[in-house]
DNA sequence: TGCTTTTGTGTGTGCGAACACATTATATTT
DNA sequence: AAATATAATGTGTTCGCACACACAAAAGCA
């Protein structure tokens, strides 16, 4: 019969158990607080002993006991988070709850983490945070830099200190991060401009709307919209459908309902729209009052207003930018790189994932990522 | 600024380090000894002095660390999987990779796998491979139990000698299996429904399209049948569809292509078709032979093959089942089960992953889930 | 030469839990 | 009451690693 066999020895040295660095001092004929020092690299260590231990190292494919590492060394490894406060978008509750969650994984690595939190509609705030944050000389930090201006000295900063931090939610790349994590904004546009135009055989019109955000300051949303003209032109579907752009401003409710409402009357043809943030509760609650129930809206992220609307048809598909593994693998990405010393990703896109009334909730509480 | 603080300290008792066992011996006025026995229910301890014991536990909050226990107990979990060999069907390589990568991520905690493969087309190599794993005695099964009736003395067995074993991909929750992994077939199909609906918003007849199994041994699909008709009727949408339901056999061309050019024929106003297997590239690969392009094709699995015609647009949507999370979680939920005596979910069912050409990328190699 | 640095190397302890083993207290038998 | 069994509890070692420290040899310097 068939049989795969995995487990700690490998095929080759069949009985071998796993490498310590007891067998390689052995070998080496040396103690163990050489190889040791070999492998931190504290100096200390005569040339040709160093290269006969690395050697050694290398041959006996030794890999060390992350477990007795942690329990060895009480190393605290200190992170920070800088987000924006869930009172002012409860959006942000998501990375806050991926980020809890991560600590709760690695805080018997000896993880702990601080999370500052900042205002999303004062750069000001940002700025007192991210400084608050600093006196504190993490050994990393993440951070959503919805302030792009305003965080560029601080990047400086940490590159200079040699502090590595990652970056999510908002697509930037410069400025050598260790990581970003997030999604495509580009083909999240594609995405979503398949899943409308796939519902709307027919020619007509589609709305893009864009939401409360200073569009010359965010890229991500940018990217949103060339990628979901894009699906259009890629497929020859430019001349059936009408693409309208629009931004709209939540805060005021009376401008916004007059905003929409002449979309609406210079459209008639109007039939589908995607909404590039969270708001697109908002273009629902205003259709729904006006019983308008035969258009097609695609938004983003299952916030439970948009989730209200997504089980009452009034939302087609909502996409999840998986905000709290975003917090979950930025975190993650940390301890990667500063405690397992692995590789990582500059780039970390988290799925695209298309989420229905049918397949809800298996996206809303998953503790798992 | 607002600030939230995750670290090993409660704030409640805010200096206190993470409680071990010594300091519950300490408040017990016991020996760490016999707080051991105490926690592992070993015996030997007086019941007031246990109470004692257990009332300080809950009050401390106790939480053992795993690194040092993994250390310690040098006990290793054996773990054995069976499942079909994946030369006789691609889509078992999925599962395969899932619980390497568990056992990648536990080995460290004294894990090992033993993986016995059978053909899934043959009863007796699963009851071949079965009896060979139970000669090793193994701590914790996973197994796919396509061949039920077969699979049915050695569920007996293992509650018998009280080995806790996990079925995943094959929905069965009889017999207490510690869990089930995998998919909400009826779910599953309400969702198949849902896709294919939405892209076809005039009434036209639509094929639900079993492949090679027999069909009364395989409940999972007949639910999905079910849930996919269910839809119709819930949102009122049987009388402009007209489902029409078809049993094929992909082993013999000829045959396979008479029946499904009949449906074809018969059916004029056929639009979509409902693939309950991961056979959708079979029916795909026939359509595009004979220029039928204008068909919506839903189906299972990101094979080579059907990964292929979706990216041509003869397959519109293909539902991930997860088969290499549904080994990874198998795996993991027998480890949390003996090793970190967590709670395990009888029913851990997997999310229903709706992918597309666009967001393809992030389903087919993820490392991660 | 005697003395201080520097450099190379080995030893020992602690981390938190598991488990074998040693010890003490209590009950039972003779 | 002594002997013995048995239940209850305490002690010590182990796991693999990090890190502090001890110490020796070599090198620098007067």
């Amino acid at each position: 019969m068939f049989l795969y066999y995995f487990c700690a020895q490998t095929q080759s040295n069949m009985k071998d158990k796993t490498v310590r660095i007891k067998d390689i001092a052995l070998k080496a004929n040396v103690s163990t607080g050489t190889v040791d020092r070999v492998l931190h690299k504290r100096g200390r260590v005569a040339k040709d002993v160093e290269e006969r231990v690395l050697r050694i190292i290398n041959e006996l494919n030794y890999e060390p006991n992350l477990m007795a590492r942690a329990l060895g060394s009480q190393k605290v490894y200190r992170f920070a988070a800088l987000i924006p406060d869930a009172q002012f978008d409860v959006y942000w509750y998501g990375p806050k709850a991926g980020i809890e969650h991560a600590f709760k994984e690695l805080k018997q690595f000896g993880v702990e983490v601080k999370v500052y939190l900042f205002n999303p509609y004062e750069a000001d705030s940002f700025i007192t945070a991210a400084k608050q944050l600093n006196a504190t000389q993490p050994d990393g930090v993440l951070l959503s830099p919805i302030f792009y201006r305003e965080a560029l000295p601080f990047f400086e900063h940490w590159k200079a200190q040699n502090i590595p931090f990652v970056l999510f939610n908002t697509e930037i790349t410069d400025h050598q991060p260790l990581s970003y994590i997030g999604q495509d904004s580009y083909l999240s546009g594609m995405l979503a401009a398949k899943m409308l135009q796939y519902g709307l055989p027919e020619p007509c019109s589609i709305l893009i709307a864009h939401f409360d955000e200073d569009i010359s300051n965010a890229a991500h949303l940018v990217k949103k919209e060339s990628g979901f003209r894009k699906y259009f032109i890629q497929n020859q579907l430019h001349d059936s459908y009408k693409l309208i752009k629009g931004e709209f401003n939540s805060a005021k409710f009376s401008v916004f309902h007059q905003q929409l409402s002449d979309v609406i009357e210079n459209n008639p043809d109007l039939k589908g729209i995607y909404v590039t943030t969270s708001k697109a509760f908002e273009i629902a609650a205003y259709l729904k009052e006006r019983h308008i129930h035969d258009f097609k809206i695609v938004g983003y992220d299952l916030l439970p207003k948009n989730v209200h609307f997504l089980n009452n048809g009034m939302i087609s598909f909502l996409i999840n930018q998986n905000p709290k593994g975003q917090g979950y693998w930025g975190i993650h990405q940390l301890a990667n790189h500063l405690i397992f010393k692995k590789e990582v990703a500059v780039f970390k896109y988290l799925p695209l994932d298309i989420v229905t009334k049918e397949n809800l909730n298996y996206f809303l509480d998953k503790p798992e990522y």
